[in-house]
DNA sequence: AAGACGAAAGTGGTTGA
DNA sequence: TCAACAACTTTCGTCTT
């Protein structure tokens, strides 16, 4: 039995972790929902024969890495020392053939795939993004390669649209303004590129959180913990869960951390929030003034006694 | 002068006939 | 394929501090 690879511990479908390994036909599948994660894997288990009497199982060679661009592995069409013990004349054109025609199609794979692992390392590091999402855009892209979605769109394109793909599925949503601004491909165009490798790839990515952005625009402003967890709060809360559909997810993180700043005596303007959320002040404006009509008189009444306080200061000061 | 607010017009994407 | 539509942006004028 052979484990499968180490970044598939759940299912993405229906979070099982009952993920079970097919040695035959190089599958996993999750064994709740049926759904079939990865197929055509190579297998990465030991060895069974040993080379001699004594010896340990095992296999060589460098770890299997999606980033590379084949995992590692590359097989040829051989040199035949003899190519007279193919037998007839026809037999040796076509393996002929078969072998130009081997290296013209895996050189222009392998040099594609160079070309994106490297433009994917670049971009994943100004974004600062962990290995495993890197791990992930790079099977993306992969699976987008084999299957010759490639065409007509640049290649930067597409690895921009697999980093978003892999950001979005793990939670750790980057807006499509931050990776347009790391990879120097136009928004619309990973936008359209996300799109169009979703619906082929039969991808299912949650529409995002307004709670997964809450973090790191907190920290790019500098806000303290304890504002951070009271925009999660107003989040979490029902009233405003409802409200979440159809509006654009970062509006809404921006507007709660306003709030939540507001409340907490450490005022941000609305420019500074809408810069870091990267939408308008207009937009704050509206969810801000949607939130507040939803949580009712309790956060108003809050709102107004945080007001008060800054004019008796201002009295003071004058 | 700077920030907040809101109205009006414009833009890009989705949807449904 | 086209028109209607909602969300969001841009721009601008006004008010408050």
């Amino acid at each position: 039995m052979v484990k499968p690879k180490k970044h598939y511990k759940k299912c993405p479908e229906c979070g099982s972790t009952e993920l079970v390994y097919d040695d035959q036909r190089g599958e996993i599948i999750c064994s709740r929902c049926g759904l079939v994660i990865e197929e055509k894997m190579i297998d990465v288990g030991e060895e069974w024969k040993r080379f001699e009497e004594g010896e340990k199982k095992g296999h060589v060679g460098a770890p299997l890495s999606l980033q590379k661009f084949d995992q590692g592995i590359t097989t040829n069409i051989g040199e035949l020392s003899d190519i007279y013990q193919l037998g007839s004349e026809k037999k040796i054109r076509k393996y002929f053939r078969l072998k130009k025609w081997q290296e013209r199609v895996s050189t222009s794979i392998e040099r594609n795939l160079r070309l994106a692992m490297a433009e994917l390392r670049r971009v994943a590091s100004v974004l600062d993004l962990p290995n495993f999402v890197k791990e992930e855009a790079s099977r993306l892209y992969n699976l987008v390669l084999q299957r010759g979605l490639v065409r007509g769109r640049s290649m930067e394109a597409n690895v921009a649209a697999c980093i978003y793909a892999a950001c979005r599925s793990y939670n750790l949503p980057r807006t499509l303004d931050e990776i347009s601004a790391a990879s120097d491909v136009d928004r619309k165009d990973i936008g359209r590129t996300f799109r169009f490798i979703v619906r082929k790839l039969n991808l299912k990515i949650k529409p995002s959180d307004p709670r997964d952005y809450i973090a790191r625009f907190a920290s790019m402003l500098h806000l303290s913990p304890k504002i951070q967890s009271d925009a999660l709060k107003l989040l979490k809360r029902k009233e405003v869960s409802e409200l979440t559909s159809g509006r654009g997810p970062s509006g809404i993180a921006a507007a709660a951390l306003y709030i939540a700043a507001l409340l907490n005596d450490e005022k941000r303007t609305q420019r500074e929030v809408a810069d870091v959320a990267g939408i308008t002040e207009v937009t704050i404006r509206n969810r801000y003034k949607e939130l507040l009509d939803r949580l009712g008189m309790k956060e108003k009444l809050k709102i107004k006694e945080m007001e008060a306080k800054m004019q008796r200061r201002r009295k003071k000061k004058s």
